[in-house]
DNA sequence: ATCACACTACTAATGAAATAGTACTAACGC
DNA sequence: GCGTTAGTACTATTTCATTAGTAGTGTGAT
């Protein structure tokens, strides 16, 4: 009935992110930096860590005691992939209608919400 | 413990794009638009609507028989904060490293992937 | 008036995502 | 050697998203 997720789920983004950020990470690592922003029980990371394993986006290798994970899939592709999920959900695959939006982000300047809007005239030709 | 969806769920906004597409319109109307696509129920579809309008999505007032509903809020404002949420989740508020997924974008022509770099690097400056 | 039909309200069931506990194992320090 | 600590495997639980059923109500046609 209900599909799985195509792409990362919100939490499984936000273990990744790590990950990519350190490199290869034991739980440990992944754990200790979680924490530092809320709290998550050490084996709730493992799961998901077994879980991203299995969706074949960590690859773990036995190294002295613990496991030693480390991304299976670059982060430009994977992150790839989520965009083209959310333009295609949302937009229907027009990646303009998503540049529009952007044009709207105020945390842009003038300057630069102007250059994305001129750009948008330009793929609409 | 889990947090609720931030913003429209896949299904939620599935809906809403019918809604917003078709206007005002009863549970019957988004109920055949839908089948046109795949199988649902009736009574899915008058839950996912019901569950819209406790969110604040929609609203509906008694005509004739059946009861009709409409957007509460406007495509631009709820789109937009779908893309905010995605930016922030997926790039930390960076909309510029989503400008640089989106000149991948094969489905984008040459030049047009090449206006999107050029701005990118405008971004930056 | 009553039958059929459409609609609603209420409730239920299922499945996935997210969180975490418990029992077991291995290594390290002393 | 043995206890303490860190790690793993397995399992359980909860919540949310999604799907749908059932009973009841009201209206229109005949």
């Amino acid at each position: 009935m209900r599909r799985p997720h195509p792409t990362l789920t919100p939490q499984e983004l936000a273990i990744m992110k790590v990950i990519w950020r350190l490199g290869s990470v034991t739980v440990r690592d992944v754990y200790e930096d979680l924490r530092a922003e809320r709290t998550i029980a050490y084996t709730t990371v493992m799961t998901m860590m077994r879980i991203l394993e299995d969706k074949g986006y960590l690859k773990k290798t036995s190294a002295d005691r613990a496991f030693v994970y480390s991304p299976a899939k670059p982060r430009q592709q994977v992150v790839g992939a989520m965009v083209q999920d959310f333009v295609d959900r949302v937009f229907d695959g027009a990646s303009s209608s998503l540049l529009v939006h952007l044009a709207k982000d105020n945390r842009l300047t003038a300057k630069q919400r102007q250059a994305i809007e001129k750009l948008v005239k330009e793929l609409e030709d």
